[in-house]
DNA sequence: AGCTTGACTTTGA
DNA sequence: GTCAAAGCCAAGC
């Protein structure tokens, strides 16, 4: 369990990175899994807007958060898009027309992992 | 203060 | 199974 924070938009940015930066190579998740371990199932679209604010945090893998489907809507928002994929396929995980490939057996769900 | 957009998800047809 | 629409919260204009 990572520290609980408060509820502001802030540390909300905080708990997203934090639960990003846990997540192993080879493995993946998505913005509603992150949202759900946080409580925000609803606002899955702000673990989207924390990562784009992933930019001043750049230990972060944002390769490794995908949309529900597996594909890697966020791509573009890269230096370089061709990283992203690069990177992933590099860690393990097969990638193909941006989509990830068993992306069932690579999903990793915080609120399993970390135990809430 | 109000409207539009966005790295999404879920539900209904 | 796919496609369209609604819901959600925050930032930018």
């Amino acid at each position: 369990m990572i520290n609980r924070l408060s509820d502001t938009t802030k540390d909300f940015f905080e708990q997203v990175f934090a639960v990003v930066k846990e997540i192993p190579e080879g493995r993946v998740t998505s913005y509603g899994a992150i949202a759900n371990y946080l409580g925000a199932k609803k606002s899955s679209r702000m673990v989207g807007w924390a990562m784009n604010a992933c930019h001043n945090r750049p230990e972060i893998p944002a390769h490794r958060v995908v949309n529900r489907n597996g594909l890697l809507t966020g791509k573009m928002h890269f230096c370089s898009p061709n990283d992203m994929q690069n990177r992933l396929e590099k860690e393990g995980v097969k990638v193909v027309s941006d989509q990830i490939m068993d992306f069932k057996l690579h999903f990793w769900d915080p609120e399993e992992e970390l135990k809430v």
